[in-house]
RNA sequence: CGCGGAGUGGAGCAGUUCGGUAGCUCGUCGGGCUCAUAACCCGAAGGUCGUUGGUUCAAAUCCAGCCUCCGCAACCA
């Protein structure tokens, strides 16, 4: 009986459509999966989609089609990016199946009754017609944030979710386990959740439409986490009878998440299983974001690469291994196509393709593809032999770990070390030789033996163009984990396949260039919507507006914050405090004596601890930084603006 | 003084637990080789290890202060 292993992505949001950071997530687990499934494992690799939820709702509108219609069109693309990747998963999980709404209502109950989940009030600003709660951090000028009208202080009946009960159980999985991979973020989630006080959790919502109704208070939702969360036993047929799994795969060994959801998978889901008593995930493993220059990925800053546009371009096993290859668990990885055609060539096609198709023609020109039995050890095979045999252990070891970059590097030393035996043993002299045939024939053995090993090991991490490899060198089916711990395995009179140039080299200039253009082209279609322009208003309203001109009397930054500065006005009218974020940009003396336009009637507000009584106009400056208007200097304080 | 992380050749990183010759990949330059995808192999240049002080025979490593960057939290009226 082989022993279960369980591994899942997060259920991404179909909000929009895959990018190169859920690319990295899946083609890592799928690595992993395969990995596991090579060494016998009986593995279960989940992905899917979260569906749910006021976002996908208000998209769908947009477009006219039903949340249901939105979501599967894009699942679609998921579906086809994942078979494009070659992504293996065993099963997929969409938060709209049913066997996964039903269990997720069961679930909701049972915590109910167990008393985890209490109904309670749910109060802050309430905008009537986005039917949406605001906090007051999210309003924009004391405003709704969507729609920019008023907002009123509202109540609404909600469902909660009681955390605190497992407060010191999850700061010891925490501190004191291993579930958090890298543990370095431990501290940063005691410090900022636990410490202050776990709060409870709200898990309905009556706002919108688009979840899966709480079966015993009609017009309540299930709010995502409980939704979300559950998919990784719900996948497995707990509370549902579509599957049968639960027994055999839960708890999970893996599961791996970017550090924007870490916090969720760290605190959340942890309190969930609690509360339901049932066993906790092994393993949480967190990678960082791929960053395209330093820079967060990001539309509008028109750096999006496309996977797609990638794959069709060098190939899916290119962009599995670079991602693979330049990300480290827990760091950031700085990406760019010019980092990542670098790679290629220098790894794939460089190291390990070109030695592939250096052995592959030294067999076929001096042995007419098929070796001769004979044989003759020498100098330098013990260094590369012992550096094979010992290969497979590192690479458990990193995989176990889950540092995929170090498992990539493990191998490729191994490359990097026959390609020096052939300089070594200078095979095309000992060719000129016919008494040195023997030895001719054990070198290029060597080097089989060596391809063999890493492409079999390879074969997980790029599993398209690993098996024509094998092919090539006569290894199809020597292809096996066992065999890659053991040197010598294929037959003596191994014969070999000459074929295509497995990575093609990649003209760096030439690619960047036309990248760059890609990029371009799709840059104006996403920014059109940037330049929007507010509905027109009448001078009423604007009158409602109080713009006055101030003076700086002192400027000084608020302690415990990083942007803000507090500021002493002058305003014709004895004076007030305003709080402004601009501190990044100006320095208490650029401001101390000028004058400022200030919004006079503005609603008050504490921000870190200090009070706010208006605002300093700004203009948004095109690098993102602020610009404080300065009227002339010769305009009274207390002049009214309009 | 909110919490935490990081500053090491041109770029990206390891080394810091437990002080003792500063290492890897890419790039640059020089050489070698010709089996191979202008590839592979060897060699060289290039670093006051953020900064100031302390402990020590000896500090990238330990201690204290300072500077800068990043993440989380708070927050940009």
């Amino acid at each position: 009986m082989s022993k279960p292993y369980y591994i899942t992505t997060p259920i991404y949001y179909p909000s929009g459509n895959p990018h190169i950071g859920n690319c990295y997530t899946t083609v890592a687990c799928d690595s992993i999966a395969r990995y596991r499934r090579m060494q016998g494992r009986d593995v279960m690799f989940l992905t899917g989609t979260d569906e749910h939820g006021l976002k996908i709702e208000q998209k769908a509108a947009e477009k006219g089609v039903t949340p249901k219609e939105y979501v599967d069109e894009i699942v679609e693309i998921f579906k086809r990016l994942w078979k494009f990747m070659n992504i293996d998963y065993d099963r997929y999980i969409r938060t709209t199946d049913d066997y996964h709404i039903k269990s997720v209502q069961k679930i909701f109950k049972e915590l109910y009754d167990r008393g985890y989940i209490y109904k309670g009030e749910y109060s802050g600003k309430y905008c009537t017609p986005c039917e949406s709660f605001w906090t007051d951090s999210q309003l924009v000028d004391g405003k709704c944030p969507e729609c920019g009208r008023e907002v009123t202080e509202a109540k609404e009946e909600a469902y909660f979710f009681k955390m605190s009960p497992f407060a010191d159980r999850i700061e010891k999985l925490l501190t004191e386990t291993d579930y958090l991979q890298p543990k370095s973020r431990a501290v940063e989630l005691v410090n900022n959740f636990i410490k202050p006080g776990l709060e409870d959790l709200c898990v309905s919502r009556t706002t919108f439409k688009w979840g899966i109704p709480v079966t015993f208070d009609e017009g309540h939702v299930v709010y995502v986490w409980i939704d979300a969360l559950s998919n990784y036993i719900t996948a497995l047929g707990f509370y549902n009878d579509e599957y049968n799994d639960y027994d055999k795969f839960w708890p999970a060994d893996v599961h791996m998440v970017a550090k924007d959801i870490m916090r969720f998978h760290a605190i959340i889901w942890p309190a969930m299983l609690m509360a339901l008593e049932l066993p906790l995930p092994k393993h949480l493993a967190v990678h960082g974001w791929i960053t395209f220059n330093g820079q967060k990925m990001s539309k509008s800053l028109g750096n999006v690469i496309d996977p797609f546009i990638l794959g069709e371009r060098y190939g899916a096993d290119a962009i599995r291994y670079s991602i693979l290859r330049e990300m480290a668990l827990g760091a950031d990885s700085s990406f760019s196509n010019e980092i990542m055609i670098n790679r290629i060539n220098s790894d794939l096609a460089n190291d390990y393709g070109n030695l592939v198709s250096r052995t592959v023609a030294m067999v076929n020109k001096y042995f007419d593809k098929k070796l001769i039995t004979d044989r003759e050890s020498g100098e330098f095979d013990d260094e590369l032999i012992s550096m094979c045999k010992s290969l497979c252990e590192k690479t458990d070891a990193l995989i176990d770990k889950t540092e995929l970059n170090n498992v990539l590097a493990e191998i490729f030393n191994v490359i990097s070390r026959a390609n020096k035996y052939i300089d070594e043993t200078t095979p095309w002299i000992l060719a000129k030789d016919e008494s040195k045939k023997a030895r001719l024939a054990t070198v290029l053995y060597n080097l089989l033996e060596a391809i063999r090993i890493t492409s079999t090991l390879l074969s997980c991490f790029m599993p398209a163009t690993m098996p024509k490899a094998l092919e090539q060198i006569g290894a199809s089916d020597y292809a096996t984990y066992e065999n890659a711990k053991k040197f010598g395995v294929l037959p003596l009179d191994v014969e070999v396949n000459p074929g295509e140039v497995l990575f093609p080299r990649i003209d760096v200039e030439k690619e960047i260039d036309e990248l760059n253009n890609i990029i371009k082209n799709n840059a104006p279609a996403d920014e059109k919507p940037k330049a929007e322009t507010l509905p027109e208003i009448t001078i009423d309203d604007f009158s409602k507006v109080e713009l006055i001109v101030a003076k700086v009397l002192e400027c000084e930054k608020v302690k415990r914050s990083k942007k803000l500065l507090k500021l002493q006005l002058d305003d014709g009218r004895g004076g007030r405090q305003v709080v402004s974020g601009i501190s990044d940009w100006y320095a208490p003396e650029d401001l101390i004596g000028k004058k400022v336009i200030v919004v006079a009637n503005l609603k008050p507000v504490k921000l870190c601890g200090e009070m706010s009584n208006g605002m300093i106009c700004a203009a948004d400056m095109p690098d993102g930084s602020a610009g404080v208007i300065f009227p002339d200097q010769s305009i009274p304080v207390g002049s009214k603006i309009r």
